[in-house]
DNA sequence: ATGAAAGCGCTAACAC
DNA sequence: GTGTTAGCGCTTTCAT
């Protein structure tokens, strides 16, 4: 299993110094004679030399790495929020510990309990659901914690997208293409953001003064699908919780004989990669999931980020040809 | 930033034992008196003591990670795969550190060193890409190595799926269905297993004695869907690399006015989970990605495994309803 | 059954 | 500019 890799005192033979100059030309924290340096350097090459990383963190009391829980890897928001997370991370030069916990609770419990014990200098929590549960565990688990795609959670910093502003824009598109009656495709409210987008649908139906039923999904195709099926025939728009209830409710109404975007307008969230794929191409509420992912590691590993901080971001309409202006009767 | 957590210092002093005792205790390594057991998981729990694992790492020279290098997390076939790996890492008590390197060598080399210097107990290399440049290297790491979804790279223990298989069963089906002229949408060499696809394909052509006529994608949507449009009018099938570049051929015949699977049939491979989605569902190559997942920490972790060991998987073929008989003229 | 102590590989005083 | 050394938090002989 584990190989016996030099070590620091192997170079320091090598190159006929001590081991503290070996460190000192190696990390480069102190001057040192140009010879020294060059029979260090020579001597690490040869050995191929790697310093290891656990040593210098016991001593340094950092690990340089930041545990990531993530709470569906599957679903394709994430992979695109985890890509921008690791390149920060990465550039920065701090590695990624991944843990997928598939929205059970004693897998979030035992990732937390990884993490911590592998002295992650900092934990990142992905989680389209909300989290109150474990408010009271993340705040004592004794590492800076930061929320990515949710907030609220006690006074821990996060960042999301103003999912309220993000839903009402949708709606608001719907409106001004000419449509008196939407339907909102809901996710249960385990969803962090599913209230919020409700709100946003609301308000902008409300100052329009046009009608809205609101139908209820799982945030997945299949809930899209099922849910889009019992709208009734009159709407001839409906936002939709995230991108996947939307591309549900395209096939629903495909089935159900009805022409997107000639008879029915979808609006979709996310903006995941895959909503430029649809046919038609899905218009959609962008979330600036690279703005997160940089955010969420500067937060955490910038030394002087004190305070809770909650951040939310500009959700931007991405117009495709989901949407068209409601069929004349 | 980092935060100082109790130490096993602290639990031997408050439970009145030596820190050897605490150690035993805790990992179970021999028995203790009931008193003193009881005593120290009283400390422990008093305390909210976690043992640092890097401390453990450096003494037993284990850190029981496992680095995992995906090439391209944002293709959605990897975060299912990454998912199966994650699972059975965890399952066994492992850590997972993530490294996406975007198919960018530098970045691959940069995640190398981080992984080797962070002393994992393995490496797993994930892509779709040949990699062999990277053989030597791969090879003289100084850690094991194991690659997954890809094969073939010096005598590295390897696992991936049957390709040339699956490419035939996938020809084969529409062979079956009576198509007498067909298209392979294959990806660019680079791609590992373009070339045991385009095998497969042609082998089911050949002792069919149908045509076939090649065309090169890149793997991805927008590439099968150029691809796709220079595919002659007479051809009523199309085999696809992948399950991407079979969703952008069926947008690129949707747009040109020909339908499936009434006019022509589509075959991707892969099955990931949006192939599902798609309208109408892809027939498609299934790729047992869980397996894969389960035999690399396996192959990893597993004190007993030594010399190459190459697994190939059994592909299975799903049929859904992107594929027909061929139009009757 | 338990404790004392060495040592894993590194860095940072502290001396020179 | 360089070497000596203590110590980061654990596990594990080796004694007792």
């Amino acid at each position: 299993m584990s190989v016996t890799h030099p070590t620091i005192v192997d170079v320091a033979a090598r190159s006929g110094v001590s081991t503290a100059t070996v460190s000192r030309v190696l990390s480069g924290s102190r001057a040192a004679s140009p010879e020294a340096r060059a029979r260090v350097l020579a001597a690490a090459e040869a050995l191929d030399y790697r310093p290891s990383a656990v040593a210098r963190a016991l001593k340094l009391r950092s690990t340089r790495t930041i545990g990531l829980v993530v709470t569906d890897i599957e679903n394709p928001f994430f992979p695109q929020l985890v890509s921008a997370i690791e390149a920060e991370a990465v550039a920065r030069g701090y590695g990624l510990l991944l843990c997928n916990t598939a929205d059970d609770e004693a897998r979030e419990m035992a990732a937390l309990r990884l993490l911590v014990e592998q002295r992650v200098d900092g934990i990142m929590v992905a989680s389209s659901r909300a989290l109150r549960r474990h408010a009271g565990l993340l705040g004592s688990v004794g590492v800076p914690v930061v929320l990515v795609n949710s907030s609220g959670v006690g006074d821990l910093p996060s960042i999301d997208t103003a999912s309220r502003r993000g839903a009402r824009m949708a709606a608001e598109h719907l409106i001004g293409l000419g449509h008196r009656r939407l339907a909102h495709l809901t996710a249960p409210r385990a969803n962090a953001a599913a209230g919020e987008r409700l709100a946003g649908v609301r308000a902008a139906v409300r100052s329009a003064g046009v009608e809205l039923v609101v139908v209820e999904g799982d945030g997945r195709v299949e809930g899209g699908a099922r849910a889009a099926a019992s709208v009734p025939a009159e709407v001839t728009g409906i936002v939709c919780y995230n991108d996947l209830a939307a591309i549900g409710a395209m096939r629903a109404f495909r089935s159900a004989g009805r022409h997107v975007p000639e008879e029915v307008s979808v609006v979709g969230f996310d903006d995941i990669e895959m909503a430029a794929w649809t046919d038609p191409p899905l218009t959609t509420i962008r979330q600036p999931i690279e703005a997160m992912g940089r955010w969420a590691v500067e937060r955490l590993v910038e030394e002087d980020n004190d305070g809770p901080g909650r951040v939310h971001l500009e959700p931007e309409l991405i117009v495709r040809g989901s949407t068209a202006p409601p069929p004349t009767r």
